[in-house]
DNA sequence: TTCCTTTTCGTACTTTGTACGAATATATTG
DNA sequence: CAATATATTCGTACAAAGTACGAAAAGGAA
């Protein structure tokens, strides 16, 4: 009737399990994109034939949402012992090091139709996190808001850029420099050639000034909302 | 030899065009999203047969890099007139409510491979505007990463919030409430029972939060950096 | 009319997810 | 052990998608 693992956990690869397969589509979906996955090459890469897969998952939306659950338990929740702001940037920076590393992640993350309990998890923690320190339930929602937009467009953006690995973009600037210029985009040409070019830059390094930027602001909110009181 | 449009501008949509077929495209992915647009359909509405497009289109994926140009040229670019700050809102609140229109585009318009001329326009236009108001390369660089992420992160996860145009959530919320409490997801439970649940709440309303959230911190920060000098 | 260019579209091939049920392996029972 | 039942794998095939190819149709120009 129902199916028991009973031993199973041998070879994780060989026979195929739920775990095995999740494990196998983040590590394609890691290399080569969520959109280079499809059912034929994991199986290839499992060993396996592609209709052996749905007998442990019902479809690949569901396979997806499990690799989606998964990226989320990765992510550190506020530790509790801290104070709301550094618990907050701890949750913050651990999300974007996970999504930096599941690039394929931050489109999908919130536009599943029904949120998976890690994903409610998360934002159970922050959000308790954030009530204990003081936060009314408006700047609650508020803070949250903003700061689940900042962490998805910046991990968004920074997974569409060129070559996420490796150091830069240097090597395409010669061309594009003239183009810029010829266009009349001066102020980019000028921020490229100055700035975005040059060795050494990084637009990761946004990140900590826009989350200090966020908790600041919020910091800000929470005592002006503690002084109307 | 080169094709010369000469007289075809009557039926903007009898006979196929460029132009016609976009307006289609648009149309379509508002309605029912992009992953709804496929050249079958996109035909069929235009009353015509799917190859038939592609004689005035090479791909779809071109038809798709067009549809996110029309999208970047409707926000408006910061205005020159205004001081940095209500022109930089401008174009933010301007862009939401594009983006708000076209909620399919958020996850495209910055995963394309190079950008299009109406994207480097606007990045050009808020770098000046920065500029002129006395922002350094770097403070530039920083203030646009992260307003952008900001944007496009609320337009996201705006998009896929439950019905987008009509009311609220409120027709959810009974059965899901218990299983939160259930679940150990207390605060969650406060927040959507005390706040997002009730009449009158809107998610939108975060965005304005947030936008002179960083405003104001981005003045700061610029007021730092002119002290310093 | 005849010829040439522009525009439309029918057919067919490839890639994808996956329904269906047969084939095989593994476990349980007599 | 054999017989039976269950659990697992996979071969085949179909539908929906993008689009290559070249024939067909439409529209002028000579």
């Amino acid at each position: 009737m129902a199916q028991k693992p009973k031993k199973a956990e041998k070879d994780s690869r060989l026979s195929l399990t739920r775990e095995g397969i999740l494990e196998a589509a983040l590590e394609l979906a890691d290399r080569d994109g969520i959109e280079k996955l499809t059912m034929r090459r994991l199986a290839e890469h499992l060993g396996s034939a592609p209709m052996s897969m749905y007998y442990h998952i019902p479809s690949k939306d569901r396979l997806i949402d499990a690799m989606v659950e998964s990226v989320f338990a990765r992510i550190r929740t506020p530790p509790e012992e801290l104070p709301w702001k550094p618990a907050i940037r701890v949750r913050f920076q651990s999300a974007r090091a996970v999504l930096t590393r599941h690039w394929w992640a931050p489109p999908l993350m919130e536009s599943r139709r029904l949120p998976g309990p890690e994903n409610l998890r998360h934002h159970n923690a922050v959000i308790g996190c954030f009530r204990r320190a003081g936060f009314s339930l408006e700047l609650c929602a508020h803070a949250y808001a903003v700061l689940d937009s900042y962490l998805y467009g910046f991990a968004f953006e920074e997974a569409s850029l060129p070559s996420q690995s490796d150091g830069g973009m240097q090597d395409i600037g010669g061309s594009m420099m003239d183009e810029l210029r010829n266009g009349g985009f001066e102020h980019l040409a000028e921020l490229a050639g100055e700035l975005v070019l040059k060795p050494g830059y990084s637009f990761g390094d946004s990140f900590e000034f826009g989350l200090d930027l966020i908790l600041d602001g919020l910091e800000r909110a929470m005592r002006n909302e503690v002084r109307r009181r």
